[in-house]
DNA sequence: GTTATAACCTACATGCCGTAGGTCGATAGG
DNA sequence: CCTATCGACCTACGGCATGTAGGTTATAAC
């Protein structure tokens, strides 16, 4: 049936070199159509819209990342693990910056079901199974850890660090003890965490 | 010099509430000019372009933001201080959604420099002055606290906590007391940071 | 060969940004 | 009071993006 071979597989590739290039708002419709090679239209024959796209490049994003992770954890626990988790995290941002970018994006309920965010959901809360916490407190600090890592990615990204004096490196390695500290000396008595 | 009295300040204006009300995305010249009840072409006659538009909003929620900062930090210190820095921006960015994404906006350097971001960086300094920290270690600690907060609000905001069981605000709570408990027990021995 | 399917096309409607150039109201100076 | 100026606002337009309608053609199955 194929004509020129253009493929939900293919545009969804151009569409994610496109945004690391260039930056996720350079990937439209047009623009990847332009890069394939097709007319607009035709994108509209695998595509039902923009937004779809841009989906696609979300959802490759996250199987990208859920492999690294799965690939670097493996063999790894406590300390090590979250250092992994997080050097992961930081090293694909950088060398990824228009998937990162989609990464930020919300997706919809269905397409959010059958994403690989699970998996990687499932690689954070492995981790913390060597910390001894209970089931809520694994989440608890599986939010800890996703909250100091994305954010501090962000801000990083963004600039922030920029016109201060140690290097944004330093404070990474610092934030990533503050996290391991927290979780090695996690509150167990209720009065602690008042 | 006026005719019907359009202002930067009513165009600002209108903007911020355009995104609050439907999302950053939705703020455009056309939908601003529409609000304000004028023609899409007046707009470029107090503002040079789109993306000057975004930077209004920007900087008027930087401004905002400084303000609260300022009057919630007045007279409090040390944990309590850290937690109200906390606690506003993520007031701030649930009752303003569409200042908060403006916020995330990277400003060119001369906008930059004239924002009140300088203003929020430094209350968040001051709060590190009561845990005793080296001029470096407070850079580190800003960094620390800043990750973690903008962290959490956005993937709070993105849903990351929607299909978890603890509240999210569970979550908050312990991991501003990890924030703090790391400062508190920040490391002084260099062997400690490795 | 004939036929069905789907990949691709052209053409177009709509909506955004931004520019060019004209109109008109408010104000200042004579 | 009268006029010149300035700038706020306008219409009209070009460029580019999204998305739809409907036609054409290559491929695959029979």
């Amino acid at each position: 049936m194929p004509r020129s071979g253009v493929t939900v597989e293919r545009l969804a590739l151009a569409a994610a070199e496109l945004a690391d290039a260039n930056g996720l708002a350079e990937v439209t419709v047009s623009a990847v159509a332009r890069l394939v090679g097709v007319r607009p239209a035709s994108v509209y024959s695998h595509l039902a819209s923009a937004d779809v796209l841009l989906d696609q490049v979300t959802l490759r994003a996250l199987v990208e990342l859920a492999d690294r992770l799965a690939e670097q954890l493996s063999g790894r626990s406590g300390r090590d693990a979250l250092i992994a988790f997080a050097e992961v995290h930081r090293e694909y941002a950088n060398s990824h910056p228009g998937r990162w970018q989609a990464l930020q994006r919300r997706l919809g309920p269905e397409a959010a079901a059958g994403s690989a965010g699970p998996r990687i959901a499932r690689s954070a809360r492995a981790i913390m199974r060597d910390y001894g916490l209970t089931p809520d407190d694994e989440t608890h600090a599986v939010r800890l850890l996703g909250s100091a890592v994305s954010g501090f990615i962000a801000l990083e990204g963004g600039g922030s660090f920029d016109h201060s004096t140690p290097p944004a490196s330093d404070s990474w390695v610092l934030v990533l003890n503050a996290v391991d500290s927290a979780l090695r000396n996690w509150p167990t008595d209720s009065a602690d965490r008042a």
